[in-house]
DNA sequence: AATGAATGAGCGTTCATTCAT
DNA sequence: CATGAATGAACGCTCATTCAT
């Protein structure tokens, strides 16, 4: 009975955290936040509702952790994005590829995010967050676009970025039914046409 | 002293269904059908909360009215797609304007199903209609970009379905401040660019 | 449109009372007072709902009402039992004849009764009375007993009673499959026994 | 600081399963099914609304388990009534003993599955059990007046159940008030002198 | 750190009752 | 006399949250 090291209390803490966030995420992205139980989650990740609570304040806590994790995660790929003086062709197609890669490596994130787009109440902390990234994402596609000399960038790249979000929207709901690879091809190649017109 | 007439009756009735309908597709469109209380609701259309039962055997069958009513709707709309031998060009652009028309009068209904579409749940039993649906569009989308003499029409058609539903998934969530008109005609000119290509 | 003369008014006014007092003791009797809804009652009838509260203040008075007629119509069977100086072993015989003639005539309100003597919130009202019947009832049976010198009449009446309530109980819960008549004779072939036995 | 251990989990769950079994069975008998709320029974057991619903998947299945426990109280005892070869007079004595004592031991169980036998809705579904206890009931007492030489069995047998099911609801209905005790003994004298008269 | 029994606010729903017509 | 749309209190039930162990 001798007190456990701090290392191995910090370690049973991550993980029951992560075992936590996990079951969470699922569930709020397949049954959406309000049909979700704080019950199922604790069944779902093999624990006790108690326990929960001794790592998130409440519910919508919980939730937040999720989206403040989804969020960084995103944040990080898209940091790249920034990156140095490169060919604006090489640069955009490099910009889609981190787009796609990010969704298949965690489509969840994404539908959980987009299906929280259409909770008015919830997503408000986050609406002003999310609305900037989309600002961000248009201005750096507009820019890119005007560097490669495309005839009205502006319009291009909202067309882009609605394209983007429908094949997005569309490989979520469809997941393995969907032709996401060949959809990434076909978008650059469109990109490549719109180039040559001008 | 005598009863109401049987119209008046039925005018009252219909007046009231109407009341509890609006209501209930706004809050369920806004805040989503598990956050949106019968109580809400009734407010809401300036009744209480009992007639409400008077006209809906329940909150689902509610949402399922309402379901059927937008699902009616766009059924009548999409029709008229069907007709005539028609250029194909001209047949592709009239089914264009007939979605945006579509989705530009009843934006609600569209935000509605989008957000449902995202709830495992309730869906289900609409999954099927939906995903028909869907189909056919993209048959029909295939088939005109055939006779328009296009390469690789089904390609075309997906990446057009998915840039279609991205557009209107942006006029959704921004609505006054999105340029939908904008979009409308830039898509076109995108199409016209695409046949030029062959 | 000349005023209706009163007769007519008081003819339809029976009429309805007399529709909804059936379908109510109906409804009661099978399903329980509570179990029964005002709209049930209305449906059976084959009238409004608010033509009840024309006719009756409440739910519970309707089952007043019909209680009221149910005693009454006990009463009257009885109180020809009174009656006059006669061979005590005809008088029984008679008094038994005019119970079961009495549950067979109206055994829904045998039933009626039978099942709200459980419900102590609803029969308080009517329990003095009916345990009133009750010992009024043994009174009568023992004095007849006396009469007919049979051995320790008061019990030979309660056993009497309870022989009877059974017999009655039995049927009602049997109904058509209960052979009542058999039970008749040979209840008081019994009590023909009972008095050789002295 | 650490979890409870399993027995005391368990000894706590079988404490407030009796707790609320207890209420609910008083509840019940006295005021019917329908017309006792869960908040009754809550406030009765002295605890909160929503632990019933820790113990019980609905008020229904509340009913159910005290209906099971009820029946299986009666069945133990009328199993013993099959047993051996024994003098018929003294097992016709036994079995009677018996009901008296079960029905004075639990005369609520009793009240309970009475009330409920007038309530089409609820009993169906144990309709099938208490109908086949009941000729089980009859067959047995109709094959042991047999045994002793009684004329005419099967209608003494009838009039037996009926003067037993009518005894033991004057004592459900009077408790405390019913010389239960004088009408057993008496009951048994009767059987006597049936049996003489052959 | 971990459990799960316990709570109670609030949900969807029912239904006796009212009242304008 | 007769209707049925409308009301709202109260029901059965759910579930986020607390806390003793």
């Amino acid at each position: 009975m001798s007190p456990r090291r701090k290392e191995q209390v910090e370690e049973i803490r991550l993980k029951s955290t992560q075992l936590i966030v996990d079951a969470a995420l699922n569930l709020f992205a397949h049954q959406g936040f309000y049909r979700t139980t704080i019950s199922q989650i604790a069944k779902q990740a093999g624990i006790s509702k108690g326990l929960i609570y001794n790592y998130f304040a409440s519910k919508e806590q919980l939730l937040e952790a999720i989206l403040d994790q989804a969020m960084h995660t995103g944040d990080e790929v898209l940091e790249t994005l920034q990156s140095p003086e490169m060919d604006p062709e090489l640069a955009l197609d490099q910009a889609i590829d981190q787009i796609f890669d990010l969704v298949k490596a965690n489509p969840i994130y994404w539908r959980l995010i987009t299906a929280l787009s259409f909770q008015e109440d919830i997503i408000s902390k986050y609406k002003t967050k999310l609305e900037k990234h989309g600002q961000d994402n248009l201005t750096r596609l507009t820019s890119l676009l005007v560097k490669m000399g495309v005839d009205n960038p502006e319009m291009e790249a909202m067309y882009l970025a609605a394209s983007l979000d429908g094949i997005l929207l569309h490989f979520i709901n469809f997941q393995a039914h969907y032709p996401i690879e060949e959809m990434r091809s076909f978008l650059k190649i469109k990109l490549r046409n719109t180039q040559n017109q001008t």
